[in-house]
DNA sequence: CGCGATTTGTGCACGTCTTCACAAGCGCCT
DNA sequence: AGGCGCTTGTGAAGACGTGCACAAATCGCG
């Protein structure tokens, strides 16, 4: 016995999965696992340890293998970890193993550069669709990609089956743009925009802040010149550290 | 008694603080705190409550009185907190009274997009240099700005007195930028690239991933999806989230 | 076949974060 | 002045996440 059955191995596209449910913060590093297989892989290795996948990625690797066993077991001791079965796995459990479609509302400064992100095609996504409120910007091409209006969202989405939103809009203009996501069956968000969107139970909000990157990063920056301006002497102590869950 | 002293009350220039070590997660939230409070502060409010502000940051209320707690007690019991004085503490723990200058090196389609974004400047940050390595890019002019050489980097962040920077190159190209910044004394990173990057003690890293973001919402529209399909019925129980700490 | 080297998977203890629930404090109204 | 309603600040409990340390499992070699 033993060969590796899984409640929601690959291929079986019938069966319902069961997925486990797993930690936020363990779901929140998986990609980052992702990338450093994807890496991995890439550079020809078959296998890797738990030692190593977990220093490319920039974790502990108690972490990183407390991580994967909530996936089950595909791990082999004494060798380590097969790292093509493990990319299946991680894609399956992620759900990138379809492609999502993504529309993105907003084609303001940061708009345009995320429409011309290739990361999100070479990882699983497509963006099938740029929107924006301002009849100036319909009709422009980026990267491929006729901007419309956004009123012709229901639309769309039922003909690209949207499965996400992303919101690049600016802060006023999120919530209605979020409202109007909704309405038309999107359940996933990500939302640019500095302000907290309300949505009802059932969607999913995640949202990135660029400022609020640097504030936190200016906040230890202060701490660290009030410490180098003790006595203690040596600035000291601060490691890596990344956006958590 | 009980005038508000605090261990570092801003104007005191002079004085060395003593920052009471705040805990990540609530460092984490601050900005989003202050944000709110601009809000309301730009809306004629001139006091709040904890539950008013923590609707609108979008947290629970209890965690926001907790996480004020930690700067010192500037609340009114009965009353609420005052904006102003709240706006100004937040202000002065993360370190923006004094505005800090940005180096941004990679000049891409997120870099373009980070040089424009308007909400640095507006939230205590000053771009004071844009950096690439290709010299096609060197010379232009983006958002009032020269792209400059990142060889130049030694003599800018002396000149600059860059406190943060900012990678936006692609990943192959990040450890060796960060490698530099580091050399020229900068001690806080914010990673736009897809990788680790490896840094000594002392100097801190953020990472922002935008692919990994979509990644997350994928699993989460995979999980429902998986859910609707069982015999339990109702999708159910998603709220909202943020990046967290 | 047996043994040792290696690496996974996990029990356990610890620390951090969250949330509830309530005493303490403040202002207003009578 | 006194009492009442409101809101802060915090103790305590519970949930969650982390990391150590080790038993269990596998491979390769003599």
């Amino acid at each position: 016995m033993s060969q590796h059955r899984h409640p929601g191995a690959p291929g079986r596209a019938g069966a319902v999965p069961a997925l486990p449910d797993l930690p936020e913060a363990t779901v929140a590093r998986l990609p980052e696992y992702l990338r450093a297989l994807h890496n991995l892989a890439d550079g020809g290795h078959e296998t890797v340890s738990s030692e190593g996948l977990s220093a490319a990625a920039g974790v502990n690797s108690a972490k990183l293998r407390k991580d994967l066993s909530h996936l089950g077991s595909y791990g082999t001791r004494g060798v380590g970890y097969d790292v093509a079965l493990l990319i299946e796995q991680i894609e399956y459990v992620l759900g990138l193993t379809q492609r999502r479609a993504v529309a993105l509302v907003g084609v303001g400064n940061l708009g345009h550069a995320l429409a011309g992100y290739d990361g999100f095609a070479s990882r699983g996504f497509r963006i099938a669709a740029l929107l924006d409120a301002d009849p100036s910007r319909v009709g422009e091409e980026i990267n491929g990609l006729i901007v419309r209006h956004v009123d012709e969202l229901p639309a769309i989405a039922v003909q690209e089956s949207i499965a996400i939103g992303v919101i690049a809009t600016p802060a006023a203009a999120a919530q209605s743009v979020a409202d109007q996501l909704v309405a038309v069956g999107v359940t996933s968000i990500l939302n640019f925009a500095p302000c907290v969107l309300s949505v009802p139970e059932g969607v999913d909000v995640r949202k990135v802040d660029l400022a609020i990157e640097l504030q936190i990063l200016s906040f230890h920056e202060h701490r660290k010149a009030s410490l180098t301006a003790l006595p203690g002497g040596l600035a000291a102590t601060e490691t890596q550290e990344a956006i958590g869950t």
